[in-house]
DNA sequence: AAGCCTATCGCAACTCGTTGCAATAAGCAT
DNA sequence: ATGCTTATTGCAACGAGTTGCGATAGGCTT
């Protein structure tokens, strides 16, 4: 976990990915998945940004957030947007999860796919809706919280 | 519907919830509320701002941010944030539903609270969560598109 | 090894939303 | 009505993210 490096097969299965599509890669595309597979778990874009930057100062916004994107198209990252709206990304080697926001405490917990089952189940026999756990991002009051509402 | 004059008792709650909280009620929140009444449905923060605009070109982004934020507090509006992670307030008149975003045709449903008890209910049972409906915005497939794609 | 096509990059400008600060004005007390 | 306190406004600058465009460079062909 977080070795720094993107795994060799990742890498691969990227080139090969993109070469599929006439697309090509690049240092600069190598550095931005070595820093999302070293940014285990989430971070915004700006953070991603700022960690590139660190590796090739010359790295800009806008490839940062088109590598982001092409990744994305690729299968093999993902994002969703945090209670204030701001992104967020993760590798897609990462389990598949949701995201619950207290907004009591502030805590952000995970949701795996085995505890977000009976809910996907619920919203699709009562809508007819298949939702995407990955953009499921919940907020609400945690089972601490609600306790010590009690007041 | 959609009179564009917020409802009599609507500003006079208003008006009595600020004083109580030592606020006051300026000719901008009156236009404000009136655009977010006329809005029904749902409108993001540049088009509320370009409206307010209409009425009284000397309104600025802050103030009406600034503004949206403290009829949040007071309970008379809620935001919610888009797929794209773009905001999108609403009166909190309309009943509080929920978001279901279809990522193949585009098409945005409600979720009325009868609709979304069972889901919620899913919820607290298997996370301890108490999740906020109006911050529930799922994205996924609609019943239409998931049979377009039997394919 | 040289050349061509075009994907990618960096830049600059733009949109949406936020924040700090000084000037204005709302509403209370006198 | 006059003055005082301070909430609210407008401005200006900033942070996050997006987009168009000319310049660079990747990688296939010859």
């Amino acid at each position: 976990m977080a070795t720094g490096r993107a795994g060799e097969g990742l890498t691969e299965r990227l080139q090969v990915a993109l070469k599929g599509r006439g697309q090509r890669w690049t240092e600069q595309r190598q550095i931005i998945v070595d820093v999302l597979a070293a940014s285990d778990g989430h971070a915004t874009g700006a953070e991603l940004i700022e960690r590139v930057r660190e590796q090739d100062p010359s790295a800009t916004p806008s490839t940062v957030y088109r590598t982001l994107d092409l990744l994305e198209e690729l299968g093999l990252a993902r994002h969703h947007h945090g209670p204030d709206g701001r992104e967020t990304y993760h590798l897609e080697e990462t389990v598949e999860h949701g995201h619950l926001h207290c907004r009591g405490c502030g805590a952000e917990q995970e949701l795996d796919a085995a505890a977000a089952a009976p809910i996907l189940k619920a919203i699709t026999s009562t809508t007819g809706f298949s939702a995407d756990l990955d953009h499921l991002s919940l907020q609400g009051l945690c089972a601490a919280c609600r306790a010590a509402q009690v007041s």
